[in-house]
RNA sequence: GCCGGGAUGGCGAAAUAGGUAGACGCAACAGACUUAAAAUCUGUCGCCCCCUGGGGCAUGCGGGUUCGAGUCCCGCUCCCGGCACCA
């Protein structure tokens, strides 16, 4: 104790003090429960609020901060708002960090980190900086996924999916992270590298588990019940990529089928070569002796390439003719069978009809390897089509030339059906038994094995004698064994785990190998929202009664950084959880809202390396959890995101020392009050309740802040006056508390208690607004000569459009610009402005 | 290349059924209080011209519609994000 801190805890006992008041109301609320959701209760209708759960990453970085503040102040504002309200908040606890660094331990020959202690320590550290946050979670339902009271479920659902064909093994080619040493899903692969390890991706062919998600293509392709970002919908459409088209039967000269498929079948009778992918399983039998040399070198070249490389090599072309012929099956025409890697094993059938007429990388082939292009289509306008002359394909619309039985038909550039000459095309090929009307998708099936340890066991058993066989129920969890030993290799410890390996066989009793991939950890995040209703349920995944009554959520927040992978998957697992029967709605999410990105101070994006992260915890220290929070909400819209800038945080803390001061510091209570002072008042009042209303409800919080700021300022001025005595300014000190309590709940619970309240201000409800009390007397117009601003008039709220002109015409600036002209319009705009329109005389 | 989103003072940003551009805040400048500083309070603050009153120009660039355009239409430039040989 000195005398210096005395000193200063003096002089600012007028001051906010964040860090007396701010653990003081934290513990209180802890005592009181007054987080506690009661999931029963009916009197309130429900809401149910989901924010992103995080990665147990061992600090609450301000990005999370950034994400969840403005989140539990709109949590807040439902509550106040008379909702029952459910804000949650867990872990997504398995996942590569954790395991990394035991993998890094081990390499530097420790053995001291295990994912599970980690994890569990980093856990508890984020929870207590969250009940820093003063967020209204309710903590005693909470999760972790790594808890196999959790993870069991996820086993139990692939139980389940197996059972009905969604879940199955293939073997299939894969995405291989050689640093990670394990598979990623397409998702998890960026410009051909890791999207964690930043490594070069090897394709490999390995057996692998996968989720049937491309039964759902056409379902997940409907959102017309989600109220969620233009852009998110329209991501997840492309991810989707639907494709209209048909698949049509070739045949090789020696008779093997050949299906392709294709948008345009209206080209087809302008098809002059076909090309299949290097991979395609026809390449081995089809090629010629004489190509045979060339083409296993083709092959082996594309195999070896990586997604990297095959796209470096630019927009040159490259291939082999394979010296076997093809049928066109609508014209006889012999067309040579090509491969080349432009065309992908993994979409449609892996072979294409070429057009080099309507297809632009069918034409650079084409042109590449003097193949011959016959017009198909003629574009309005056109009378000759000179090959020689082209310079690129053509895809736009026309009338059908050289096209047999459709000549004459019209394209008309639409997708499908919609264009008469793609119908006429499919009824032709359907008519006689050539193709049919296809749909394809992009969306490719989820692959869910990975080839790590710190993640859900996959429950199923390899027998020597019944083959693949699933684990039963009642032996579930399959636990992932603790006492394992890391791999410097990075190499999953289950693979030697002798006592996980071997088990027995359900089927036969006998011995069999346990599977030891683990699942992607986008199955947790699948169906998470679901377990926080009831986190310690023993019987069941989910208890079917609280999810009758609470979901879907309502509103989910997030990064647009999930806008295809998690929220993709989520929209999956409810539907398949629909189809098992254990829910009755389609939808995990009814609306969504994203956050944009807060980046360091340079406007990149934080990182350590670069220097520019911002510490949370030093920022409370300073300022405290309220300052912090109300200026995340005020720096930038939340959905657009922005730079840091830590200059401006000094205006907020102004800010709410204005509003502490406005509260606790006696009145001055000497100036008279001026007429209408009363009234003005209460309109600033009400139309700030109006606003930050809307704000909230619109996840607008920097306009709700600014709306807050203006009615302090008014307030500061009013309270020189004898208006504190009065009615009105109980109820303005009241509005300001209460409009700020989700934005800054310390200080206002604080200072309603200072100002006489009883209870919590988080339980008031929301104040409504009078209407009348918007009304003023008079209005400010605004006067314009020739669309100009020329001058202001003050006119009485009810003056009709004849008093208004002529006080218009009055104005002495105004009038300037009349004389020596005449009216030729006079344009009144209640409550707006006057514009009169002249034109000189003569 | 295709599909989204964006561009407003020195800075972060407000304002769209077309109607007074720059609310709110930061920074800056000037002043008050103070022995001084900090804090606080008051004032100025888009650019340019001018004598108070005013005037001209301004929402990335160029056109258009309109009495009136940050907002609508056409054509560009640049920035950010997603997808990327998807047949």
């Amino acid at each position: 104790m000195t005398d210096t801190k005395e000193a200063a805890g003096d002089y600012r006992s007028s001051r906010h003090n964040p860090h007396q008041i701010e653990p003081k109301w934290q513990r209180r609320w802890e005592e009181t429960q007054s987080n506690a959701v009661d999931l029963f209760d009916h009197d309130r209708p429900k809401y149910y609020f989901l924010t992103m759960y995080p990665y147990p990453s061992g600090n609450l970085h301000v990005g999370h901060w950034w994400a969840v503040a403005p989140a539990d102040a709109a949590a807040r504002f439902l509550r106040m708002s008379g909702y029952n309200v459910f804000f949650p908040m867990g872990f997504d606890a398995f996942g590569l960090p954790a395991e990394n660094a035991a993998i890094q331990a081990a390499r530097e020959g420790s053995s001291d980190i295990h994912p599970a202690h980690l994890t569990y320590e980093r856990m508890d550290h984020m929870r207590r900086q969250f009940k820093q946050m003063g967020a209204i979670f309710d903590w005693s339902k909470t999760l972790a996924t790594c808890d196999p009271e959790y993870y069991r479920w996820n086993q139990w659902f692939f139980l389940r999916m197996f059972e009905c064909g969604l879940a199955y093994r293939k073997e299939s080619f894969v995405n291989w992270d050689p640093v990670d040493q394990t598979v990623l899903a397409n998702e998890q692969v960026i410009d051909g590298r890791g999207e964690r390890s930043g490594a070069l991706v090897e394709q490999r062919l390995m057996p692998q588990w996968h989720f049937k998600i491309t039964d759902y293509a056409e379902e997940l392709l409907d959102f017309s019940k989600l109220d969620w970002p233009e852009r998110v919908k329209i991501m997840q459409t492309n991810w989707i990529g639907r494709s209209d088209g048909a698949s049509i039967t070739f045949k090789s000269e020696r008779g093997d089928d050949i299906v392709v498929f294709t948008t345009r079948p209206d080209t087809l009778w302008g098809a002059t070569f076909m090309v299949l992918a290097p991979e395609h399983p026809l390449v081995d039998k089809l090629t010629t002796p004489d190509r045979r040399d060339a083409v296993d070198a083709y092959v082996k070249r594309a195999a070896l390439a990586s997604e990297i490389d095959r796209q470096a090599q630019g927009r040159e072309k490259t291939g082999e003719f394979i010296g076997a012929y093809a049928v066109n099956p609508v014209n006889g025409e012999r067309i040579p069978i090509w491969i080349a890697d432009y065309v992908l094993m993994t979409y449609g059938t892996g072979a294409i009809m070429a057009v080099p007429y309507g297809d632009q990388r069918d034409f650079e082939f084409a042109r590449q390897f003097g193949i011959d292009i016959i017009p198909v289509v003629r574009p309005t306008g056109v009378d000759r089509i000179v090959v020689e002359e082209l310079r690129e394909a053509y895809i736009g619309p026309g009338v059908m030339i050289n096209s047999g039985p459709i000549d004459g038909t019209v394209h008309n550039g639409e997708k499908g059906r919609n264009s008469p000459a793609i119908a006429a095309a499919i009824d032709y090929l359907e008519k006689n038994g050539l193709g049919q009307g296809e749909v394809t998708y992009r969306l490719r099936d989820w692959l869910i094995s990975r080839q790590r340890y710190w993640g859900t066991p996959i429950p199923m058993l390899y027998c020597d004698a019944c083959g693949i066989v699933p684990e039963t129920e009642e032996n579930l969890p399959v636990l992932l064994p603790e006492d394992v030993e890391f791999m410097p290799t990075g190499e999953s410890p289950l693979r030697h785990h002798e006592a996980f390996l071997n088990a027995e066989c359900p089927h036969c009793g006998g011995t069999a190998r346990r599977e030891t991939d683990t699942m992607d950890t986008f199955m947790d995040s699948s169906w998470y929202w679901f377990r926080f209703l009831s986190p310690f349920k023993s019987d069941g995944p989910i208890d079917a009664d609280l999810v009758k009554r609470w979901a879907p959520v309502d509103t989910y927040t997030g990064g647009i950084e999930h806008a295809i992978l998690h929220l993709m998957y989520a929209r999956f697992f409810t539907k398949v959880m629909r189809d098992l029967g254990l829910i009755d709605h389609d939808e995990p999410f009814l609306r969504l809202r994203n956050q944009g990105m807060i980046l360091g101070e340079d406007n990149e994006k934080m990182s350590k390396s670069r220097g520019n992260v911002i510490d949370p915890d030093e920022l409370i220290a300073t300022y405290g959890s309220d300052t912090v929070r109300t200026y995340l909400m005020f720096l930038f819209p939340w959905d657009q995101g922005g730079p840091w800038n830590s200059q401006g945080i000094e205006g907020v803390t102004r800010f709410l020392n204005r509003t502490w001061a406005l509260v606790t510091e006696p009145a001055a209570n000497s100036g008279p009050t001026g007429y209408g002072d009363l009234k003005e008042l209460r309109r600033a009042v009400h139309h700030a309740i109006r606003e930050v209303t809307e704000d909230l409800r619109g996840f607008s919080f920097n306009t709700a802040i600014a709306e807050l700021m203006t009615l302090l300022n008014v307030m500061v001025r009013a309270k020189s006056t004898s208006l504190v005595e009065t009615a009105v300014w109980r109820e303005a000190v009241e509005s300001l508390l209460l409009l700020l309590a989700p934005i800054a709940p310390h200080i206002t619970e604080e200072l309603w208690e200072r100002s006489g309240h009883e209870g919590s201000v988080h339980d008031q409800s929301w104040p409504g607004y009078d209407e009348t009390a918007l009304d003023t007397d008079s209005i400010n117009m605004a006067v314009q000569v020739n669309g100009k601003l020329r001058g202001q008039i003050t006119v009485p709220a009810g003056a009709d459009e004849v008093e208004v002109l002529a006080s218009a015409k009055a104005e002495h600036n105004v009038s300037r610009y009349l004389e020596g002209s005449s009216l030729v319009r006079e344009i009144v705009v209640p409550g707006r402005l006057v514009n009169l329109v002249v034109k000189p005389n003569g």
